[in-house]
DNA sequence: AGAGTTAGTATTGTATACAATTTATTTGAT
DNA sequence: ATCAAATAAATTGTATACAATACTAACTCT
């Protein structure tokens, strides 16, 4: 969210490489919640002075990355089940309405390239490789980056992009079975058929649907009054 | 939004300061969209160093205030009214999903708040005086945030504020018209009463109404196959 | 005269130095 | 021995100095 600039592409400042590095390690889970990220240290691993390395900070301190306590020092902000619950609150009352603009307003390339997406998670899926739940995660990311972006609404893909990275450890499909699995990657066939259509609300009930599905998931408790989160029952579809 | 910090309550830094400033400047207007704004100017006219300047500009584009065009400065964004609409349908997807989440946990402080609240924008409205519009703006700020905090999702919160503060000359009220404005302001009590009850799905309605016809009025120009925006006749409530 | 090039200037980007504040340690008294 | 106060160390907050980049304008060549 850094590049906030306009049209003018020209040489990438150290200020985004430092954001850029700082990024990837929170979500890496490189650095604990309990643990203060030193500047200097950061500068000296890096190879540059303290000040890109602070502007980097105070761009992710803006953005909810890390939280900063004044002559101190900062901390990756913690996670903790409430914020699971509280992000995918959110993503299921933005993500649906992103899908119905989306419906309306999303490119044959775009439409391509989704199904590309929905068969490369389909395929990793079926192998039931652990190994490449990492990857379907990534593929997953850009998928539901595609719809968003397709929503064309600016400020609907920033409010997104804020909430919906969340560290790698905290990360879907590592909770997912088997039918949580087939259950998911059929909701992205499912979407892409939507859109094919045009139907915003089919759309929208989709992802609201994939949405909560990944939050039970996520969540690994079952909502009240349901058995779907039975292991290895096939309760969803 | 600065204010990340922890429960350390300390002396305030120039940057957070600065931070202010800048932020007020741009909602008064004060910072057109076409002109850019110097670091050096902003430094030598708040006495301070260009250092804590540009960390509050780092924050202040990292919240989509401003844009920067890297080795030439940075520019407040400039408002079209696509962006006005856009805000108005992301407030009427977030505002009501608030109301909800606030009906069951608002607390008894909190509701005495904004039926005060409701109570004085009633009597500036009642006044006719044009000069109270911006007066009424401010509390209805206060209202709609209240609202917001009693949701209790800090992400909400903080998606909420980063898109409904506008630059003071699009800001609501300024284009109301008397019924628009009556209506505006039974839309409060109706939300306070729906909140009392508990009610989140009425409260959610309301709010959703206030939206809508806040959108209206800002966009002077009538939803399709309705008659509502007619000047001076009584067609909303 | 006009277009391209080149030098100059202004502004941001980065590095370093210093000040303020906080935390940890040590010393002293009870 | 334990607690308190004072001092020292470490770290962030701020200021200043320097470097890199982009815009401006003058100048040359066609």
């Amino acid at each position: 969210m850094l590049d906030t600039r306009a049209e003018n592409a020209c040489k990438v400042t150290v200020i985004e490489r430092v954001y850029q590095v700082i990024r990837r390690r929170i979500l890496d889970g490189h650095y604990s919640p309990e643990v203060f990220i030193r500047e200097e240290v950061l500068a000296g691993e890096l190879k540059v002075s303290r000040t890109p390395v602070r502007e980097a900070l105070r761009c992710l301190l803006s953005e909810g990355w890390i939280e900063l306590f004044p002559h101190r020092g900062v901390r990756a902000v913690s996670w903790t089940f409430a914020d699971v619950r509280e992000v995918f609150e959110l993503r299921a009352v933005l993500e649906p309405h992103g899908a119905q603009r989306a419906a309306s307003r999303i490119t044959f390339h775009q439409l391509h390239r989704l199904d590309a997406l929905a068969e490369q998670m389909e395929l990793l899926a079926s192998a039931e490789d652990e190994e490449q739940l990492d990857s379907i995660a990534r593929l997953n990311d850009e998928f539901h980056t595609i719809v968003m972006d397709a929503a064309e609404s600016p400020r609907l893909q920033r409010l997104t992009a804020a909430i919906v990275q969340v560290p790698v450890s905290r990360r879907s499909f590592f909770r997912y079975g088997k039918n949580q699995l087939r259950c998911s990657m059929q909701h992205h066939r499912e979407l892409v058929a939507a859109l094919t259509a045009r139907d915003g609300d089919w759309a929208a009930a989709v992802m609201l649907a994939h949405i909560l599905a990944a939050r039970n998931a996520q969540l690994q408790q079952s909502p009240k009054g349901s058995s779907a989160a039975l292991p290895s029952k096939e309760g969803e579809m």
